[in-house]
DNA sequence: AAAAAGTTGTCACATTTGTTACATTTGAAA
DNA sequence: TTTCAAATGTAACAAATGTGACAACTTTTT
């Protein structure tokens, strides 16, 4: 189940070999949590890479009222934290939880500057990764800026169904109201708003998209 | 009124006299906005890099609706679109609007990459500067977390007053009901409520913090 | 198959926010 | 100073969302 290093994003372009030459020179430690352990915290300091190589884990932001809002979950191969490594104030904006048994490799902030001089190729992809992920949370918050929750809902499911006119979904109205930051009945009735508009077909978790180009409008509500 | 370049954030640590030289070796441009232009649409790619020196300008999402959600001010000197050129989807997030008369300096993503190769010094400010920016988006997004209207208002008071008691307002209700995303007599009765609760005073534009504690406890809610 | 746990549909009611409107106050311009 | 545009205080009502609850349904576990 553990992914090769060539997959991961900031490895991009070197073969097994290059890569095994750049990591001899450079100092990195392997770690593993348990499910369900926190493997960051927000606020803590934000001074090594750390790319996930085996499980998934979950970004979230806990507002002050002790509820979360999900940002995203990730699974291996990915990269965390490279957006914030390099800042003034380089703190993790989100906790960081296990969702199975994860494997990380960590690399510390002054190994990666090695890394960078080493191979051009690592800064490239480094800082297309970064940029990704800046666009990513201007999405987000784009995202919370609909504010109709029936706009998000709309918009979630769009992307969601991929051309395809039934699916199922994937995440249960809770966690969906953890994602758009309302309560669950909302989610709910979000749902029957569109069902009743005649825009989907919904039962339980088997999504019928009737009308998309309505749905593709619902969005701008 | 137009700033020296080794003031930008990006040139940070070099002076005019090794950054003219830096200069020399690439191509870039100069270009000028009159107030109320748009300089930049949300959608256009994103391939240069624009370096604000002289005026001001705000950077603005329209959400669907058409309504917008500000996001924020900047003015001379600062690095605009800096995070999102070398990502994959690398468009601006934003509509950026002169406030007044405004100039910048224009280099290509090209030229960019020159710099770097010219300048280790370079390439560490940018990376800083994409980091800083990053932890800006993640703060925009979990203050939009916030979901009470009044907690984001106290949060916002508590940053803007800076420790005095006693301040005027920088803006407008008008336009903290654009920064919170809510319409404008919300931000009214929030206020109204802040001071039936004993905790501000506020007549106008001056605000008084009678209790900064409570102040805090109330981002809280 | 049966039991347990989780998910969904749904309700009534409280609370918050949006909308529209208008009078008042302020600050800037004439 | 006077005048005027903008900002603010405030009200009534509409709409959306939160809260808490419970039954019905699915899925997972035993």
């Amino acid at each position: 189940m553990r992914v090769s290093l060539s997959t991961v994003s900031i490895f991009n372009g070197l073969d097994e070999i290059a890569l095994n030459d750049i990591l001899s020179q450079i100092i990195f430690q392997r770690k593993s949590f348990s499910e369900g352990a926190l493997v960051v915290s927000q606020g803590e300091e934000c001074n090594r890479l750390m790319i996930l190589i085996e499980g998934k884990v979950k970004g979230e932001m806990s507002s002050p009222t002790g509820k979360s809002l999900k940002i995203e979950d990730m699974e291996a191969p990915s990269v965390l934290a490279s957006a914030f490594l390099f800042g003034q104030n380089n703190t993790f904006p989100v906790n960081i939880l296990a969702e199975t048994e994860v494997k990380f490799i960590v690399i510390p902030k002054t190994e990666l500057l090695k890394l960078f001089q080493i191979s051009d190729r690592i800064l490239q992809n480094f800082l297309s990764m970064i940029s990704s992920r800046a666009q990513f949370l201007s999405e987000k918050l784009r995202f919370h800026s609909f504010k109709a929750l029936k706009a998000k809902l709309s918009f979630y499911l769009m992307n969601e169904s991929r051309q395809r006119e039934m699916f199922k979904l994937r995440h249960s109205q809770n966690e969906l109201s953890e994602l758009f930051a309302v309560a669950r009945p909302s989610v709910g009735r979000a749902f029957m708003q569109l069902q009743e508009d005649g825009i989907i077909d919904v039962r339980y978790k088997q999504v019928h998209i009737l009308n998309r180009s309505s749905l593709a409008l619902a969005c701008n509500e």
